[in-house]
RNA sequence: GGGCGGAUAGCUCAGCUGGUAGAGCACCUCCCUUACAAGGAGGGGGUCACAGGUUCGAGCCCUGUUCCGCCCA
């Protein structure tokens, strides 16, 4: 009521005779936002409009003949040559026959239809403004209830618009006006509330003036202190509150705040935020309230302070406005958004949330989106029943890449069970190893390689989680976590921790812990409950982030690592030719180890038998030490030999001429590369790379080449 | 009609300022291994919608075309 009077005073509020977007069903106004447009099957007629005066006939295209009672003008475009001789002369309106004026206007689409169009100011909103540039008067025939009024020919008085409209054909038609008629795609307003079709009304309104109001909105977006994510809805923010128009706020129907307007016999305005007892102009004390009620999107806007105690300045206000983050839809982006803007910065003093996220749709497994009409909704109590909450929410957020539609899918829930199955399993187990709760990570110095590379990709995996989120990438935030649980955590550390080292338990429930930290905004239940039973102390949501601290980065534990798993791969691969058994532990064979793998090898002896199930690693110095049966795979310089029985050498030789036919298909194309101008035309540290790549291509085909004859 | 997004493995999607394509699921082979078979190991699979152009080099940049979707009039 504050913000209405306020407003009013400033003049930013008037009551005008406008066109606006009138439901024949609510019998209300609505908003230009509130009307939704769809396409139809219509016909668009012909119909001839006789030259007066010696003038030529016009004929003008139109897809509503029942509006011809109302047509004031024929406009047609001022270049168009077909009509130059036109302007200016009268043509008589073939419906309560009338002289009406061919006007000039550029706003007329010279290629739609004749090129000549009728100007029917009280029934559409484009015609109302050529209507308003020529200065012509409005005329309404059709009323609230959607009937014609009696402004029109007698047997027409009364009739309903669509009536109206097969009754004027037939009148045209008799009258030889109908020059022709074919079916066209017509774009049909209808009502957001009852889908009725919206018929553009002349009526008495209250409007905001708009201008005022979106000018700032849009220096907020323009001078980047209101941001959209994605980037993209900036434009479209920015293009409407630059085309915008007024804004009608009066609605008739019930409910909703009535307006604080009284009106007097005499017809003097009142408005105010108490109500009054007499007239503001002449003192009667026969007041009447306004019976319209405000649109609520009006109160909308005033949401982020209203709540807040606005227009009291209380401590509430003082520290949560303005706020950071909005997260809403994009059709809301109109409607609310920039409402809630221009209010903020009118009233509360600047614009409410620095940042709007525009949430992407969620489409079914079809990809359509999903709709009453369709039946496609999903039920997420059911979801949830399902597959549990957290796994909903993985399963949705693991897809919200950059603002792109999310389609939703069953198996990706599942999926998403799953992994909190997983790490469900994962925490049973580091609990089992850390027997007591351990609180405090122990003294880096006792850490081994594992321990130190856990933590190493514990602090990488927090520092872009963290990055993700303030980047809205949720699902890249969602998928890192993922990959590091599941890969790192459980597919390798926790295999190494089985060997119970005194580190593993603390290292392990410190990584668990932390990764629940990260994880819990994805899924809130699942790792609260874990937190507490990691020893955790209070709410998992009030504990502190885990600050990206690059304390635990570690690029040697990294890399040794990294040539430690590159080993196992290889081993595992062999062992899967013959498919050993998992049990089983084989003996391999390392040539041409340098001295970095060479001691982690022996080093690190616990992680090769539990991951590679290699009991010794035989690293002969010459080539004299080659297995006489035997499957090979090279990692870099490196060749793992793993001794087999006399069958799958036969399938090593393949494997082996499939690698040598890949490795010279490669060659050959580095080497036409390197024939061509891209020596001088690509950077030099581009053509090293692929000079180095050919020379290790030859280094493998040979060594290869040479295995493949030693093994015929 | 205007604006915007999408088209990449069987499916759902990543792919940063150009340097010969990745993930999850699905599929195939093997493994009951004392956290988890809701699991583990290994593997196959792509003319990056189409047509031109720029470039030594294009999934990525430019132009056009086709299809799908969204927003606005």
């Amino acid at each position: 009521m504050k913000v209405f009077v306020q407003l009013y005073r400033e003049g930013l509020i008037y009551r005008g005779t406008r066109l606006v977007n009138w439901c024949p069903r609510c019998a209300s106004t609505l908003a230009d936002t509130e009307v939704e447009h769809e396409e139809a099957a219509g016909v668009i007629f012909q119909v001839r409009y006789r030259g007066l005066d010696g003038a030529q006939d016009i004929v003008v295209a139109t897809t509503r003949p029942e509006t011809i009672f109302a047509d004031v003008a024929v406009a047609v475009h001022p270049d168009d040559e077909r009509y130059q001789k036109m302007i200016g002369k009268l043509v008589e309106r073939p419906l309560s026959p009338h002289a009406i004026p061919v006007i000039a206007d550029a706003a007329v689409e010279r290629a739609f239809g004749t090129g000549a169009l009728k100007i029917t100011p009280g029934h559409d909103q484009a015609d109302a403004e050529i209507g308003e540039r020529h200065g012509l008067a409005a005329i309404s025939v059709i009323g609230p209830d959607a009937r014609m009024t009696d402004a029109v020919e007698a047997e027409f008085v009364g009739l309903d618009r669509l009536e109206a409209r097969k009754r004027a054909v037939e009148t045209l038609r008799a009258r030889g006006a109908l020059i022709r008629e074919e079916a066209y795609t017509v774009s049909v307003g209808t009502c957001y509330r009852c889908d009725t079709v919206v018929e553009p009304l002349l009526s008495l309104q209250w409007f905001v003036k708009i201008k005022p109001l979106a000018e700032p909105a849009l220096e907020a977006s323009t001078s980047g202190k209101l941001r959209f994510v994605p980037g993209r809805y900036k434009r479209t923010y920015e293009d409407w509150l630059e085309h915008i128009r007024d804004w009608c706020i009066s609605r008739q129907i019930w409910w909703g705040h009535r307006l604080p307007v009284w009106y007097c016999p005499d017809g003097h305005v009142t408005v105010a935020e108490q109500t009054p007892t007499t007239c503001s102009e002449c003192e009667s004390r026969e007041l009447q309230q306004d019976p319209d009620t405000l649109d609520t999107w009006f109160s909308s806007g005033l949401w982020p302070f209203s709540i807040l105690g606005w227009p009291q300045d209380t401590p509430e206000l003082r520290a949560w406005y303005p706020n950071q983050v909005l997260v809403t839809a994009r059709e809301i982006i109109f409607n609310w958004v920039a409402r809630m803007v221009m209010f903020g910065i009118h009233f509360a003093g600047g614009i409410p949330f620095s940042a709007v996220h525009i949430t992407p749709l969620i489409l079914d497994e079809e990809g359509r989106k999903m709709s009453k009409s369709l039946g496609n909704s999903l039920d997420p109590m059911e979801l949830v029943r399902d597959y549990g909450a957290d796994a909903t929410r993985f399963a949705i957020v693991s897809q919200m890449h950059g603002g792109q539609d999310v389609r939703f899918s069953i198996a990706r829930c599942d999926d998403a069970r799953k992994f909190c199955n997983k790490i469900w399993q994962a925490v049973r187990l580091a609990i089992d190893i850390a027997g007591v709760a351990h609180l405090v990570v122990p003294d880096e110095t006792s850490w081994t390689l594992a321990d130190r590379w856990i933590m190493d990709a514990l602090a990488q995996t927090a520092a872009r989680v963290t990055a993700a989120l303030d980047a809205f990438d949720f699902a890249e935030a969602a998928q890192t976590l993922y990959a590091f649980l599941w890969n790192q955590v459980c597919d390798v550390y926790i295999e190494i921790a089985k060997d119970r080292a005194p580190t593993r338990g603390a290292v392990l429930t410190h990584v668990l812990a932390t990764a629940m930290q990260l994880l819990h905004p994805i899924m809130p239940f699942v790792t609260d409950e874990l937190w507490g039973r990691l020893g955790r102390e209070g709410l998992i949501g009030e504990s502190a982030w885990p600050s990206a601290s690059s304390g635990w980065l570690d690029e040697t534990a990294r890399a040794d690592m990294g040539r430690l798993l590159g080993f196992i791969e290889a081993v595992r691969a062999l062992r899967a030719l013959p498919s050993l058994p998992y049990r089983e532990m084989r003996d391999v064979t390392v040539i041409g180890a340098d001295s970095t793998l060479a001691t982690l090898l022996r080093s690190e002896q616990g992680i090769v038998e539990r991951l590679a199930r290699a009991q010794q690693v035989h690293m002969p110095t010459g080539s004299d030490g080659r297995p006489a049966h035997s499957v090979s795979r090279r990692v870099g310089s490196v060749e793992v030999l793993l001794p087999v029985d006399e069958p799958f050498v036969e399938k090593e030789r393949a494997a082996l001429g499939k690698e040598i036919e890949r490795a010279r298909t490669e060659a050959d194309a580095i080497e036409r590369k390197l024939a061509t101008n891209f020596v001088d035309k690509a950077p030099p540290a581009v053509v090293a790379k692929e000079r180095a790549k050919l020379d290790e291509l030859r280094q493998t085909l040979a060594l290869s080449e040479q295995r493949l004859t030693s093994l015929k």
